[in-house]
DNA sequence: GGATGCGGGTCGT
DNA sequence: ACGACCCGCATCC
């Protein structure tokens, strides 16, 4: 096949690198010249090589979602991807970022899942399925062969990605660290109950109030949610959008709490849906808080690693890796500038946002645009557009941004080329899915998409989290989020009933 | 509990 | 035959 050839030729790689194998070959290639370095967010029509040595690729892992599917192969894994989980109202979130959950990968957890609210504006969530590979799911393959793992990718995702692996991990540890000291800090009082009674709008009431938190943001069950006798019937049953004063307020501490947290998130305060059609309720980029400029909580670390979670988005940061990823040079952002570079990627990402959706799934928008409707999560505007846009015509902009953030990389440093870096970008792009007929995609969802991170370099999601497991009493991590709170100390008695009504299956 | 792998089996093309 | 996908089983953390 001149195919093979061409395409690598085409992006100047030595042959047999990169393109000259499937994964479906009966012979892989022999000794690769050099293994690939573990990509995170593998997307488009890419193939690497991974040392057998490599943990990660020996995990098969990926910061997307994926789940394994049976291809009736043993020596082939395959996996698809499960898409994201997103705010139904694709509410922004204190730091300008959306919600972007992590799909579970395991059916009933992700049933489970989707019952759940979001935890800032307590409107449903929503699983946005993958459908980058001719309207079906990205597909990736693993293959052990020898001293490598071979890799391929089929498939541009076309939804944002989702929270890493390790994020999810981290957030749910803390969350389980937190429960812990919650229930012994309430067998505690409850040993005790005379003791401190007085003080109890300090260390006590915080300590509820998180937990309170924790409970919205990962127990509280979703509309089908009811409890008998509770405290608060207005908040536990179904009217969580018209949930009265005790929503709203909950809700203020936990927007509190979200701010409270340095924001690593630096790189874009921009949104990351309804970016194409700013209709009614689009907030404006412009709008964003301005804190993303710490540039010294940019995390230089990469990835997996940090589990410590003293922060949620540290790792959307090293979690933007992407090649040719037009989505990084739409925003004007420049490793290596620092604190100027995050200025001017905010200033112009309003401007670069207009100019390039076009460019991206034109289709997508239509799912994520924010519902003008501050109600709730009600109607979700579908408009139908398909305007097709060519990857050739948008090359041009492409080539010409040589900077690029890479997930294991600091700022400054940009020295080699990331994820899918110059492997991936090439014309093989339209592989399939642009021979396939996009009348018969099996959703009418389908649509060409740029590979790289148009939605993926934003603030990831955000969740409190503890910033130290310990301290139940006293100094959490909210006290200085939660001003003005000693009218609602009522909220420690729902507490209580909210936990034992962890959702559950029926 | 949930992430992962595996593989039998169904269904539509 | 191929690919997507449902489902249960088993392991591991
Ligand atoms: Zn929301
Ligand atoms: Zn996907």
């Amino acid at each position: 096949m001149p195919a093979d050839a061409a395409r690598d030729a085409g992006r100047g790689c030595p042959p047999g690198t990169t393109l000259s194998w499937d994964i479906n070959d009966p012979q892989m290639p022999r000794e690769p010249a050099h293994f690939d370095h573990f990509r995170e967010w593998p997307d488009g029509y890419v193939r690497f090589i991974y040392s057998s040595a490599e943990k990660k690729a020996q995990r098969h892992l990926s910061g997307w979602a994926m789940r394994n599917t049976n291809n009736h192969n043993g020596h082939i894994l395959k996996k698809s991807c499960l898409g994201v989980v997103v705010c139904a109202r694709a509410c922004a979130l204190p730091d300008g970022s959306r919600l972007q959950l992590r799909p579970a990968i395991c059916d009933k957890a992700r049933l489970k899942q989707q019952k759940k609210i979001c935890p800032n504006c307590q409107s449903a969530l929503e699983l946005i399925p993958c459908r980058g590979h001719s309207g079906y799911p990205v597909t990736n393959f693993w293959r052990l062969d020898g001293s490598a793992i071979f890799f391929q990718a089929k498939g541009v995702h076309d939804h944002p990605r989702p929270e890493s692996k390790s994020e999810t991990e981290a957030r749910r540890s803390a969350l389980k660290r937190q429960m812990a000291s919650f229930y012994q800090a309430q067998k505690r009082r409850a040993r005790e109950p005379e003791v401190g009674e007085n003080q109890e709008s300090s260390g006590q009431f915080n300590n509820t109030s998180l937990l309170e938190n924790l409970q919205l943001f990962d127990v509280i069950p979703d509309t089908s949610f009811s409890s008998p006798g509770q405290t608060c019937p207005s908040f536990l049953n179904s009217d969580i959008y018209t949930a009265p004063c005790d929503l709203a307020t909950f809700q203020g501490h936990i927007t509190s709490s979200f701010q409270k947290y340095p924001n690593p998130s630096i790189y874009l305060p921009r949104p990351p849906y309804s970016y194409d059609l700013a209709g009614p309720g689009y907030t404006s980029p412009s709008a964003y808080p301005t804190l993303y400029k710490d540039s010294s909580s940019i995390p230089s670390d990469t990835d997996w690693v940090h589990l410590n979670a003293l922060q949620y988005n540290v790792n959307s940061y090293s979690s933007y890796e992407s090649s040719f990823d037009f989505t990084s040079k739409q925003c004007g952002w420049k490793p290596g500038l620092g604190k100027l570079g995050l200025e001017e990627r905010t200033e112009h990402g309003q401007l670069q946002a207009t100019t390039r959706c076009p460019y991206y799934n034109p289709e997508l928008p239509c799912r994520y645009l924010v519902t003008p409707s501050a109600g709730g999560p009600a109607l979700q505007t579908v408009i139908t557009t398909t305007t097709k846009v060519s990857y050739q015509a948008y090359q041009g902009p492409a080539l010409k941004h040589s900077s690029d953030v890479q997930e294991d990389s600091s700022l400054s440093s940009c020295s080699f080329p990331s994820e899918n870096g110059p492997v991936s970008i090439c014309p093989e792009l339209l592989d399939p899915p642009s021979a396939v007929p996009r009348a018969a995609s099996p959703m009418g969802r389908t649509s060409l998409k740029i590979p790289g991170d148009f939605w993926a370099n934003r603030p990831a999601v955000a969740f409190p989290q503890e910033a130290a497991p310990s301290r139940m009493d006293g100094a959490n991590p909210w006290d200085m989020c939660l001003p003005g709170l000693g009218s609602e100390i009522s909220f420690s008695d729902r507490v209580g009933l909210l936990f034992g009504y962890d959702s559950e299956d029926f």
